[in-house]
DNA sequence: AAGGCGGGGGG
DNA sequence: CCCCCAGCCTT
């Protein structure tokens, strides 16, 4: 009760502004959401507003292409957040007709949206008391809780679940929610938290048992694997290059990249012809090539080191059907992709 | 139950 | 170098 009421009073005075803090469409409020996942707000802000601009509804998302919704999501990573944004725009749009979910457990049932996110909507849009457990919540909590079971465990998200569906307020959802929240983002923040200023601190087991920078515990996951990428940038006398659209699993689904050829380890150009002596698109075609960048390329996700090289391929013509050059920046890619485009600027 | 999925920023 | 971020989906 204490805690709750609180936060809330300290959220009155210290929230940000923000724009989905203006609004309670459901539209706005879930868009915002998905794109919050995994996601800071700093980050995020930018393309919560791009999105807000060209698909001011559900309708206008649903009738666009998946290729243009990927193309303005391009930077923010997680693109299966913008498929699936995408495919529950449809399904709103048309099995829906354009009207929302207004509950926690229906709202579970789009794509993309979990438990805290049909929480966070439900609550924010439709005043269900339905508590948010996201990285804020679970830091909040187990500081002041002096709760030590690894939030990534198997009964960690269980155990957070229950304890912040107590402490919520019954009354007011929507406000406690996005109150501990905020309050996890920048008061009780990972490193450095204020806790000198903290109203909480009386009662902060963390705090109190100088155990702020043990909470909350998480297990450590794998370390990042090293792979190594080298991108085929053809160039035609006519002014063409390839761009390929990645399918099957993996990362950057449906987006679009050069030429791709992993190897084992760094390809050298001295090896560069022996390893490309088989390669479909340059079987049999004469050819020039130029290493565009000497030195690797490190791109780094979290589970992958991607160790990079652009090989620039001088052809007469393609050995396929390419794209204008000057249209490559019309491609939604990832974006080591993107920033190689706008340096090489062919 | 475990692994995969981006990119940026802070310390 | 590490960790964290308004998590979710697949296997």
């Amino acid at each position: 009760m204490i805690f709750s009421k609180t936060l809330i009073h300290w959220y009155s005075n210290n929230k940000r502004n923000l724009p989905w803090r203006e609004t309670q469409e459901p539209y706005c409020i879930w868009l915002s959401e998905i794109i919050l996942q995994q996601t800071q707000v700093k980050q995020g802000l930018p393309y919560y507003q791009a999105f807000v601009g060209k698909f001011p509804t559900v309708f206008d998302l649903a009738k666009a292409d998946e290729s243009d919704v990927l193309k303005l999501w391009q930077g923010l990573g997680y693109y299966s957040r913008a498929r699936n944004l995408h495919a529950s725009a449809k399904y709103v749009a048309s099995e829906l007709k354009g009207t929302f979910p207004d509950n926690y457990k229906d709202l579970l049932k789009l794509k993309g949206v979990g438990d805290y996110t049909a929480s966070a909507i439900a609550s924010i849009c439709f005043n269900e008391v339905a508590a948010v457990v996201d990285g804020n919540v679970y830091r909040v909590l187990s500081r002041y809780f002096g709760v030590c079971t690894p939030i990534n465990s198997t009964k960690g998200p269980k155990e957070f679940k229950a304890l912040a569906q107590e402490l919520i307020d019954k009354d007011n959802p929507a406000e406690f929610n996005q109150a501990i929240m905020e309050f996890g983002a920048t008061q009780c923040k990972p490193k450095n938290p204020y806790c000198h200023i903290c109203p909480l601190n009386n009662s902060c087991i963390a705090f109190n048992k100088n155990k702020i920078h043990e909470l909350p515990v998480k297990i450590k996951s794998a370390k990042a694997k090293k792979k190594y990428f080298n991108f085929l940038v053809f160039v035609s006398e006519d002014g063409k290059t390839i761009l390929e659209k990645r399918e099957g699993k993996g990362i950057w689904q449906n987006l679009y990249q050069f030429p791709l050829i992993e190897t084992k380890n760094e390809l050298k150009i001295e090896s560069f012809e022996k390893a490309v002596e088989n390669h479909k698109l340059l079987n049999d075609m004469p050819f020039e090539y130029s290493l565009y960048n000497k030195e690797l390329l490190v791109h780094k996700l979290s589970h992958q080191h991607l160790y990079t090289k652009f090989w620039i391929i001088n052809t007469k013509q393609l050995p396929i059907e390419g794209v204008p050059v000057s249209k490559a920046q019309e491609f939604a890619v990832p974006i080591l992709i993107g920033n190689f485009i706008e340096e090489f600027n062919f």
